[in-house]
DNA sequence: TTTAGACCTGAAAACGTTTTCAGGTACAGT
DNA sequence: ACTGTACCTGAAAACGTTTTCAGGTCTAAA
C-alpha cells in the first residue's frame, strides 16, 4: 500500500489539509509545522497520487500525441522535439500510433481520452473533420489536410510541401535538366499530393509538358520498385524527384546496382532531410523540414492553449522548407548513359 | 463540463450503481434498465473518467517506457513493437527520454510515478541499482548492465552483444583478415563494452595480438572522426568493426570520400541492423538485433506480471544476435591499397 | 477591556467512479 | 399463509486529494 497524505499528516501530527498546504505551498503555514510536514513527507517518501489530484483539478498534466507511426527518422525526430518541450514544461507524454488504420486510430483516441489536457494530432491521410475528435481538450494538428474555408476552430501546423518540391525542381531545371521523373507518394496522403503539385507547378513553369510520374510511396521498397520501372523506360530521366528521402534511398540503390552513376548520369532528390540523408553516398540533395523543431513548436503552442484557454484556437502556420544541396544532384549529363539491363 | 455517470443515471432513470453495473457488466441487471442505460450512455457520449476509476481500482491501464532516446531507428523500432503490444492489450504508453542525463532521468521517473501499472526501463549506462526505482510497480529492464549475483528481483532482457561481435570478427578472420580495427562506443555504456569484449575474444581466439581500438561512439559523426584517424595510420586495417550501424555509416562516408573501395579495399561491419543498413551502398554487413520484437517482448512480459503479481520477478533473458552478411564485407585484399590523403 | 482583523488550522465537502451493504420484490416450497 | 431464496436495485462508503468554510488564537487598535 502506497503512502498517502494521511500517513504524512499522522506522522507530522497535523491535519491532511495542512499537509496539502505545505506541499503545494498554497498559503501560509507556521514554520514549525511546515518543517515537520516536510520531514515526514521526505521520510515516508510521499508522492501525491496523480489520479486523486487530477480527479479534483480536472487536469492531468499530460499531453497526448497521435501519429501514424512511431518508427522512422521523421517521426522519431518529431517525438524528440516534443519530449524535450514536455519535460521542460513538466508535462508527460502519452504516445500512440495509428498506422493509418481506423481501428487503431479509435483505440488510440480511446486510450488518451480523459488522460490528457491536450492533443497533438498528425495524420496526413485524414482531415480533422474525418478524425471527429470529441475529446474536449485543445488540439494542435500537424501536417494535416485542411481547406482554408473550414479552418475555424482548428489549430494547424503544416509544412510548405508544395513550395519545397517546386524549389527543388526549379533548381534542377536551372542545372539544365529537361527529362524528369517524379516518384509520388500515396494519393490519399495530403502531403504527398502537395509535393506532387509542387513538381507539376515547376514543370508548367519551365514549359516541360512531358515527364514521368510513378506511383511509389514513403518506404525504400517502393522507391526500388519505381526505380526498376524507370530502368525499363526506353529513355531514362536525368532527374528523379522523390516523395521522401526513404523513397530516394530506395531508387538510389537500384540505380547503383544497375551501374548508373549518381549524379553524373542521373540526379536524385529526396524530401525531409532525415539524418541518414547526410550520410548516404552520394549524400542526398533534399528538402529540409525540421521535425524536431516542429514537435517542440506543436507542444509549445498546445501548452500555451492549455494554460490559457482564452487563446483563440484558429490558427494556421505553414513552416518553410529549405532546399539542401548535396552530392546527389549535378548539371544534366551531356554524355550517353550506359546501364545494365533492368531486372 | 464533461458528462458523468450521474447524467447517464438521470437520463436512464436509474441509480448510478446500476449504470456502473451495466457498463462494466459486473452483475445481472434487468433487461429494460440495461437497454435504457446503454441508450443514455450512447446518447450522451459518456466515457468514464479514468482518474476516478484508477483512483478506486488502483490501476491505471498504462505502461511507462523510459529510454535514453526516442530518436534513431533502434529506439523507434523498439517503441513500435511496444506500441503494437500495448494497443493489443489495451494499455496506453507513457514514454519519456532521459538522454543519459540524471536530471532528465529523475524528471522522467517523476512523470510516470503513479500513472502507470508497470515500467519498461532501457538504459545501458546505468545499472538497475543506480536507477533506484522505488515506484512499487513491476519493472522490466532492457539492455541493462547487471552482474549475475545481483539478479534477484530483477527482470531483464538483454542482447548477446558479446557473442554478436565475436561472430562477426570470426567471420572476417575466416575471410583472411588479419589487420583489424574496432571503433568502440562509450565506455560507460554497458552494451558498447560487451561488444568490445566480443571483439577481443575473437582476436585472442585467432591469435591476433595487434589491432587498433579507437574511441568512437554511436553516432555517425563519431564514426567519421574515427575513420579520419584510421586514415592517418601508416598501415590501414583491412577490416573495421563498429560500435553500431550509425558509426559504421560514418566511417564508410569517410572511406568513400578518401577513394577507398568497400569491400574491395576494406571491409566494414556494423551492429544493430537498423533498417537503413540494408539500403546503404554498399549494403552493410551487420548484426541483427530485433528491436521491434524486443519491445513487444518486454511489454508482453510486463503485462503478464501486472496481471499476475504472483509471477516471480527474477528472470534474465539474453536474446541471440544474428550475423547478416551483405556487401560491405569481402575476403581480405591482396592488392596494394591507394588512398587519397587524410583530411 | 473590548473588538476588529490577521493569521493559522482542522473539519468537511467535493471530484467521479466502483463496490459493499442492505432493503425490497417476487416466487417457490412447505 | 409463512418462510426461505434468488434476484434486482439504490444508498452509502470508499479511493486520495484539494479547497472551502468556519472556528480559534493572537495582536493591535480603540
Amino acid at each position: 500500500m502506497a503512502v498517502t497524505i494521511r500517513d504524512v499528516a499522522r506522522r507530522a501530527g497535523v491535519s491532511i489539509s495542512t499537509v496539502s498546504r505545505v506541499l503545494n505551498n498554497t498559503c501560509t503555514v507556521s514554520e514549525d509545522k511546515k518543517i515537520r510536514v516536510e520531514e515526514a513527507a521526505e521520510f515516508l517518501g510521499y508522492v501525491p497520487n496523480p489520479s486523486a489530484r487530477s480527479l479534483l483539478k480536472k487536469s492531468t498534466g499530460g499531453v497526448g500525441i497521435l501519429l501514424p507511426y512511431v518508427t522512422g527518422e521523421f517521426f522519431s525526430e518529431f517525438l524528440t522535439g516534443a519530449d524535450r518541450l514536455a519535460k521542460d514544461e513538466e508535462y508527460f507524454l502519452l504516445i500512440s500510433a495509428s498506422h493509418h488504420r481506423a481501428s487503431e486510430w479509435r483505440a488510440s483516441v480511446r486510450s488518451v481520452f480523459g488522460r490528457v489536457d491536450g492533443l497533438v494530432v498528425m495524420d496526413p491521410r485524414m482531415s480533422p473533420s474525418e478524425l471527429d475528435l470529441k475529446t474536449g481538450v485543445p488540439t494542435v494538428f500537424v501536417n494535416t489536410p485542411v481547406e482554408n474555408e473550414h479552418l475555424d476552430g482548428l489549430d494547424i501546423i503544416n509544412f510548405d510541401n508544395r513550395g519545397g518540391t517546386l524549389a527543388a525542381a526549379r533548381h534542377l531545371v536551372k542545372l539544365g535538366h529537361r527529362k524528369f521523373a517524379y516518384l509520388r507518394g500515396p494519393d490519399d496522403a495530403f502531403d504527398a499530393v502537395e509535393r506532387l503539385n509542387g513538381f507539376r507547378d515547376a514543370m508548367r513553369e519551365a514549359g516541360i509538358a512531358e515527364y514521368t510520374v510513378i506511383e511509389a510511396g514513403f518506404e525504400p521498397e517502393y522507391g526500388q520498385e519505381a526505380g526498376r520501372e524507370l530502368l525499363r523506360l526506353k529513355e531514362l530521366p536525368t532527374a528523379v524527384l522523390c516523395a521522401n528521402d526513404y523513397c530516394a534511398q530506395g531508387v538510389m540503390t537500384v540505380f547503383h546496382d544497375a551501374g548508373l552513376r549518381i549524379p553524373e548520369d542521373v540526379s536524385v532528390v529526396g524530401f525531409d532531410n532525415v539524418p541518414s540523408a547526410e550520410y548516404a553516398r552520394p549524400a542526398l540533395t533534399t528538402l529540409s523540414v525540421p521535425p524536431r523543431k516542429t514537435g517542440a513548436q506543436a507542444l509549445e503552442r498546445l501548452i500555451a492553449r492549455i494554460r490559457n484557454p482564452e487563446l483563440p484556437a484558429t490558427r494556421k502556420l505553414i513552416l518553410p522548407v529549405e532546399l539542401v544541396i548535396r552530392a546527389s544532384t549535378a548539371p544534366a549529363p551531356t554524355h550517353k548513359i550506359d546501364r545494365i539491363a533492368a531486372e
